[in-house]
DNA sequence: TATGAATGAGTCTTCATTCAT
DNA sequence: CATGAATGAAGACTCATTCAT
């Protein structure tokens, strides 16, 4: 990795727990500074603008969520299992993606869809991905007789996941109430255990 | 009404959509005199900073869309048709609310969460409130004998039915595919036809 | 007395406190409102313009102080004991004309001189004004035999008697210690004691 | 000296007699970008607001003037002579001083007073500097057997010279007469040969 | 005469971006 | 490649003043 390459990956990391934060607009080049430690200057020398950074703390973000996901499910044998990961995982997991400002694709999702279509459109992608991942497993659970065929729906129940999943944040991240993540999830549980 | 009154009116029902769309922090006092037609003077005679029109355009927005739940709720007879109030009627509106800018809690939630706590304690009341209703028929529904009284938690039955319509505008929003939105709701109308 | 005139007058009465403490430049119309519970379009309905109360506010804070010196004057019979009136009477006075925001001339002539001319003229009539008096002071009692005529330059020491006087309450108001303006006193009364 | 230190330097040289004229508050962002030639932009990113500016240009025109005292002080050889420097030097200067805005520490004072607490204090410590170093003056004039050691106090003689001459400024300043001036030095002068 | 409401130029400050060194 | 310094447009907000009612 060049010299250019490893400050590029500096910027990214130091910045996309405060655009998580703070959102797009709300991150101004000054935090963007203080949090590198880097001059106005180093940054514009590593990137174009302001939105390349964002677009590249975004993909951070939510790699840096998705991962933890990955690995935990490629480790489950049966589909369910795997697809129970995720409101396991997020019960475990939802007080840090709390405190490290919540879900990036929620939030640049909502921040951008009226106003920066870039952002938008990797926010976009990224639900569309996961949703796709989910879709997958429900279709490898039903080829493998784990899940029954008929009566499921595999994309509707991918979309609810998701839905759910990321309302759960939300409202617990405005309530501070953890026994609302916990109730949603629940939920999910079911909802996973109800497709076999 | 009088003249003042009938101005921050006119501020608020003009302003409202800008702040849902743009947010609070994107929206610019001259965003709000192009909106309404007034001067900054004008704005600043009326109320006494932006924070207090983004609060009154919140509560604008929120009620605009939820005066037309209430309304068709109040016309059901049934605590099962009540709640299937929800996502019928988001069915027919979504494509109203998302030309609207997205629902102005899940908007405020996500903008204000790390940055503006008078902004997010009123998206927290009104999330609130909205479980609270929900809660409200699911038990009147059990004390009528609509629904089973066994195996059914109506708080968590109704913060998976908020999560789950919040999370769906959000999707829906972000692809533009109104399937998306029609699949989550069919999951949340079972939710509710399953208390039965 | 008519209406309108009793409305100036409350006007002029109750900003002059403000103009005295804040300056002409540092009082707002909004101030002013506050100050009288009037609003900006009575004010303006007494007054052409915020000039013209500020000049009518500055007589009224000069009269308030110099109204106590004249008749204290009247009062004595010599002439050297109506000279010793300033220092004998400033001493007991200096806490209310701080607390009223210092010597209404000495805070019009810094603000006004290279700023408002209009302004500036008023104080330098003021200053003139009480200087005249000091001298006439003098010459009468030159006159009654009661100071020695020679060696002694009336303006010189009408001019360093008022000279002392501000500058003993610029000092005095800044630095807070009410000793600094009784050690300058204590000069001006020997420098009035000399002349005898 | 670094570009930095360099425009810093320079900001404070052009701003330092528009502040002594029209005060602190009556110097406006634009007037300053007027007075160095430079952009808004450019003082915000030398000085952290107008106060810090203020505050520099304060000592810069406090030390402009004191600085004449001080090196002409140094030069007399008897202590009296070095108080005489007071009124002898101000008499050539104090043309210079009146288009300079009048005595940086007078209008400071009596603008600050109410208002602005920093300010103030700066002016305070000028003040009490000024006043410390004439006692000091008149203090090793009695060590030295030049003054008489008993009827002086020398903080009461130091504060009757300070507020002497600042009430001298204001009166010339107020009424243009030169010799309004001259008259009080001549007192100034007068109360320091009673010294000795 | 007094008021409430509006105006637009002004206030201080922060923004993303550029460029000579 | 990074820096320090500058830019000018835009940010929220306040000002003295006007005028229909």
């Amino acid at each position: 990795m060049s010299k250019a390459e490893r400050t590029r990956q500096f910027i990214i990391e130091k910045t996309a727990p405060v655009f998580n934060k703070k959102g797009y607009a709300g991150t101004s080049l000054n935090d963007m500074t203080t949090a590198t430690g880097l001059t106005k200057g180093s940054i514009y020398g590593n990137f174009d603008n302001k939105d390349e950074v964002a677009v590249e703390a975004f993909h951070y973000n939510q790699k840096a969520i998705s991962a933890n996901f990955a690995s935990a499910i490629a480790e489950k044998d049966s589909y369910k299992e795997k697809l129970l990961v995720y409101p396991h995982l997020y019960e475990n997991l939802f007080l840090k993606v709390i405190a490290f400002g919540g879900c990036p694709i929620l939030n640049t999702a909502i921040e951008a869809d009226d106003t920066h279509p870039v952002l938008k459109e990797h926010a976009n992608v990224a639900i569309e991905k996961w949703k796709s991942g989910i879709v997958y497993l429900i279709e490898k659970g039903i080829e493998a007789g784990e899940f029954k065929a008929k009566n499921i729906n595999p994309e509707q129940t991918a979309l609810t996941m998701v839905a759910s999943i990321e309302g759960a944040i939300m409202i617990t991240k405005l309530s501070g109430k953890s026994n609302y993540f916990k109730a949603i999830m629940i939920s999910v549980k079911k909802m996973i255990e109800d497709l076999a």
